[in-house]
DNA sequence: TTTGCTGCAAATTATTTGCATAGTA
DNA sequence: TACTATGCAAATAATTTGCAGCAAA
């Protein structure tokens, strides 16, 4: 690992944010100093390292942000704006949301990525001939 | 709304199926009986109607299902599989997960879509300016 | 010096849209 | 018949990629 100006500026930004970015956000805060396609370059390579995690919501656009801690937000599907919950039950979650943060729940959505039965279990053939 | 071939053919796939799917793997159902904009327009159409509803995942392809039941998913990321959820909190889920469907969860992701507390307040405003 | 990073321009791909025609109520 | 849905082709937009030059180690 190489690092350049640019991954420098762009770590910058995600430690002192902690709320979710993506490419094109990212690019106004640092100016346009760096063209886009470096800016997607670096961030594909974060995620890769695990430094940076990435979340795609439905807009299509993908927003990263620091590895560190949890992965829920409440995302307005309005202004695009996400803001971090702590709590970690759903209905839990619900309340908080609702109550302390004053944000209206439209849907709702948990996932989790990861290899199914089958793929895993086939796991070392496949990754030798992806 | 107009009851037509193509989304009594549609509709009749996601009654039958449990899982999401993407225009592209409809139209393979659908034998490419239908031009893709149909089907595009018409989930479009559906979800509008709360008939059905989506979620996109990491690969940014936007997957259809039923709006009744839970949104709760394993998401194989290499097959591109899904299988559902029934039970409801996140620590039960993960030993759900792992033990009983054999699934290896390398990330998990809970997100509530909606409208922010400033959002929420400008409603009026801002749907008479959209 | 060497290899990896960057900028630029062009390609990619899921989805959307304009328009003329066909189909439903 | 009146209006909506469809097919086709072209447009859109986030992201990726090839290539030549530049900059870290």
């Amino acid at each position: 690992m190489r690092m350049t100006k640019a991954r420098r500026d762009i770590l910058k930004i995600f430690n002192e944010n902690d709320k979710p970015l993506n490419a094109e956000q990212l690019s106004k805060i640092l100016e346009e100093d760096y063209d886009l396609s470096t800016i997607y370059r670096n961030l594909n390579f974060f995620e890769e390292q695990a430094i940076l995690r990435s979340i795609v919501f439905s807009d299509k656009i993908k927003y990263y942000f620091t590895s560190k801690g949890h992965y829920h937000f409440v995302y307005c599907t309005k202004c695009k704006k996400f803001q971090k919950i702590n709590k970690c039950f759903e209905e839990e979650f619900k309340k908080h949301i609702n109550k302390k943060l004053d944000f209206e729940v439209k849907s709702h959505t948990l996932y989790f990525e990861g290899l199914c039965h089958d793929c895993k279990n086939r796991r070392d053939y496949d990754e030798a001939n992806d």
